[in-house]
DNA sequence: CTTTATTATCAATACGTTTGAAGTAACCGA
DNA sequence: TCGGTTACTTCAAACGTATTGATAATAAAG
């Protein structure tokens, strides 16, 4: 396609190579007059820099690499979204590779986008400990995502877990619930066991009343959320509102209403942690903590970009978590 | 990082940095036993080839682009997660590139993947039109997923919608029902269309009626599906059965069913389109049409790679879609 | 007007690989 | 034994840019 090399452009515009080359990569001085017919020439030819040659060049992709556990699934898009759009306007390119929530996918993924000799990795994983991500910092730039590893605290971007479940269940404390239960994720989840530990504080805070009883653990789905219900049901706890570890634990509890003849509100309030699209859609729409996904990447992909391209130092960021008030918790 | 070239593993080999690119390409025949010298060599030196410099000197990125109407939404998490994984198979690579659902982003995303050399283009969108497309495919080799156009039917990969739409009337049409109201999507859209011409033919065909009252055009959102719904009320048309353009349209349903005490099934049967993730967790679980996104995903990457890097010719393909049999619709 | 800094430009080279042409050795049939 | 294949290998020339040390032009300072 791009036939036109930088060569062409400088003998139509009568200047060297090198002095395109400055031109296009604004690096050094350059005198108005000379890039106005540089410019020109760019535009008459509608050059385009080839980019393989720069990489051999410059020793550099261009490219962030960035692995998700899973393509699909409701919270990773706006994810991708957030990285790639903030990227693409500094003409970065993300490669996106999914580890398929498994750790050895994740760590092959990882291999794949190394040697495709990305500049930097944006990781939002769940299988990688932080040994492996330790000694992967020492070879690339790497920025996570919803993860807080000591010793990379500069490159963390992680949300304030224990503060949303805290203000969670203080909302269905104000609005007059006593017994609360708390449907949270499993013990390996690092944020699963900040949300709990902020449900615990609420309460104790409240002085209201935990037993073991009130904190049950299972998978961050909706069958997780169907399952829980059960056990709930089994144990025979008294409760009028319910915590739920995320979204799709809340609407494996819509389930198991719909099947049980329990409404939503009336019978049983229930508030939700991140704020997935379909939570705004479903009946009754889905009280919940927000989770800003979107600003997160945004925030994680100009980190990156700053420290690798502008070698500005970086700094983690805690995000906080808002409430959005829908319908599914009722006044006591 | 990989600071061994591919000179460094030829000399320890004793060979040429042509044989030992020969054999990372397995392009040309080597004498098995300086395959397993250079193999040893490269291994010993974790030797990486250095893209950038195989793009430049091959001409070839080994990079496909792929631009999608939207990074989040229900629709593309799979459609993204098949076409990655099969390239990754290959030891090719995904750039990804949002068009946000608009024609003029959706170009711009085009020209930047172009800028980035990639050697193919993979297109899930929904602005760009025949012109254009046909033109940009003089440049490269484009792949659409989901659209229909004539003249490049060999890079095509689509749903039988009609067909698809067919079966989910027939569906409801053997379960007793005989007053069946369409709520499609607009007029623009190709698929809508398809859609709706394949409920029109299963309704004539059962000999069962259609007004002009009984498709209704709205948006493939939530709340466009609401929206029609309060349009079907106003024309006070009997109705005993609906199929929706899409399982969003179907989710509005759901909700107007919600806010007016009308129960599905048992007042009103409902089918979708797309099976999309939700509506297997929704409650009652939605019956629908599945449509194959991710095997569409993986033929389309296949035949992408198979064109690009081996010259096969290209075939475009037909999909089906299957019903989905779940909760939604009653016999009567 | 020199002298010195500063800015602007150039020529040459490096980056690491692929690839066609050319070379070599071994093999085959006549 | 010789010309002709075949199988393998090396040579050397790209590929298109960024970088760098040197030089020229310009501005600032004395």
């Amino acid at each position: 396609m791009s036939k036109t090399s930088i060569i062409e452009v400088s003998k139509l515009a009568g200047v060297s190579p090198a002095t395109v080359s400055r031109v296009t990569n604004n690096a050094a001085p350059v005198k108005e007059a000379t890039r106005i017919k540089v410019l020109a020439a760019m535009a008459e030819l509608d050059y385009r820099p080839n980019t393989a040659a720069q990489s051999l060049s410059s020793k550099r992709s261009n490219n962030l690499g960035m692995v998700v556990s899973h393509l699909d699934g409701p919270f990773y898009g706006p994810v991708m979204s957030g990285v790639e759009a903030t990227l693409r306007k500094y003409n970065k390119h993300v490669i996106i590779a999914s580890g398929y929530g498994e750790e050895k996918a994740e760590k092959e993924a990882v291999d794949f986008l190394m040697s495709r000799q990305v500049d930097g990795l944006i990781l939002l994983t769940e299988g990688l400990d932080s040994d492996y991500l330790e000694e992967l910092s020492k070879k690339i730039p790497i920025y996570l995502i919803n993860q807080h590893i000591d010793g990379l605290e500069s490159r963390n971007m992680w949300l304030d877990n224990d503060d949303g479940a805290y203000w969670a269940t203080r909302y269905l404390i104000d609005q007059g619930h006593t017994q609360i239960v708390c449907l949270g994720g499993q013990e390996y989840k690092q944020d699963a066991n900040e949300r709990i530990s902020g449900y615990e504080r609420a309460m104790q805070e409240a002085g209201l009343p935990i037993t073991g009883q009130h904190i049950i653990r299972t998978e961050f789905e909706v069958h997780g959320g169907l399952q829980a219900m059960q056990q709930l049901l089994d144990s025979g706890l008294d409760y009028t509102a319910i915590v739920a570890g995320n979204d799709e634990i809340a609407f494996g509890v819509y389930e198991w209403a719909a099947r049980n003849n329990r409404r939503i509100p009336e019978d049983l309030s229930i508030i939700g942690f991140d704020d997935i699209l379909m939570s705004n859609y479903i009946s009754p729409r889905l009280t919940t903590m927000h989770f800003p996904q979107f600003d997160m990447a945004k925030v994680c992909a100009n980190m990156a970009y700053q420290e690798i391209y502008n070698k500005k130092p970086p700094g983690g960021v805690k995000f906080k978590t808002s409430l959005v008030i829908r319908e599914s918790v009722r006044k006591i």
